[in-house]
DNA sequence: TTATATTTTTAGGCTAGCCTAATAGGCACG
DNA sequence: CGTGCCTATTAGGCTAGCCTAAAAATATAA
């Protein structure tokens, strides 16, 4: 059965290993409702976060628990979670990578409530080349729009 | 603690509503695979799409099982898999999908197998909206650089 | 201070999606 | 027909990330 065409089966492969040893989208979105919630109050309750990611408390301790162990955030039993520096430079990274998905997509035209969504969706998994690349055409494109009727929609 | 500034994490509350209720990613990778090689060899072992997934084929049966009882695939044992008409109509809907993100990445210099594992990534979390919106600044932008055709072959 | 409300924590469970080890079916070849 | 090889299947387990219920700590009000 070895003697048929292959090719794109093979493209598929490839790019199911490219998947691995990602960090895990949960871990991400800890840290970066962690992150949000500090820069309003100085610190992130239990509370703050469940309500943030629409999970329960026990939940929430559960992963900062992990989040602490790998040194991303400090928690004191009853006084809220912070982040490491670790921890902080995680949450730039993810927050300029949310913000420019998220301005990328409104900039062609995806309203502004999608674009949030569809940013938190797939910010944790575009690599910082393909951001660059998408800023260079955000760009472009921004420029060239902003003297044009909006698409379709 | 309720009279100080929200507005962003009001935001990423909301952002995080939305993932709720879309199709499993493991799901969709799954018709993807089976769809792939039904194609090239006109129905799916259970070994093809282990191989492709990287999973192992005791695991590719428990999701084959599932997908079953979902009404996407048909199943005859030591016989293979093939898709239904509605795992079809999904594994369309996937590889269009996956094809243009493919393109559009490619289009603005991403080199291709990069394209590929990020295409793969986020293919499961982009609206029909989003995606028409991509395609019209996907063939501006390779108007814009190489005067060359559109994504779908 | 005592009572009440809220938040945090503990304990115990569940499911999805993965795994290994071992059994069973299909097939080719002597 | 039986032996050996490969593929498919069954059985049983694990972990991540979620849950509820209940206990403990803290904050608030009377």
């Amino acid at each position: 059965m070895e003697n048929r065409p292959m090719g794109r089966i093979e493209l598929l492969k490839k790019a199911h290993q490219g998947r691995k040893g990602l960090a895990s989208m949960s871990e991400e979105d800890y840290i970066e409702a962690i992150y949000e919630v500090e820069k309003v109050y100085g610190y992130a309750r239990v509370t703050d976060i469940s309500e943030i990611l629409g999970v329960r408390p026990p939940t929430v301790l559960g992963m900062v628990k992990k989040l602490e162990e790998k040194g991303m955030v400090i928690h004191e039993r009853h006084r809220g979670v912070r982040l490491t520096e670790e921890g902080r430079r995680v949450a730039e990274r993810i927050a300029r990578s949310h913000e420019l998905i998220r301005s990328f997509l409104i900039g062609i035209g995806v309203d502004e409530e999608r674009a949030n969504i569809e940013a938190e969706l797939i910010e944790h998994f575009l690599s910082q080349e393909t951001l660059e690349k998408l800023m260079r055409v955000y760009e472009e494109c921004v420029k060239r729009t902003s003297g044009r009727a909006s698409p379709s929609g």
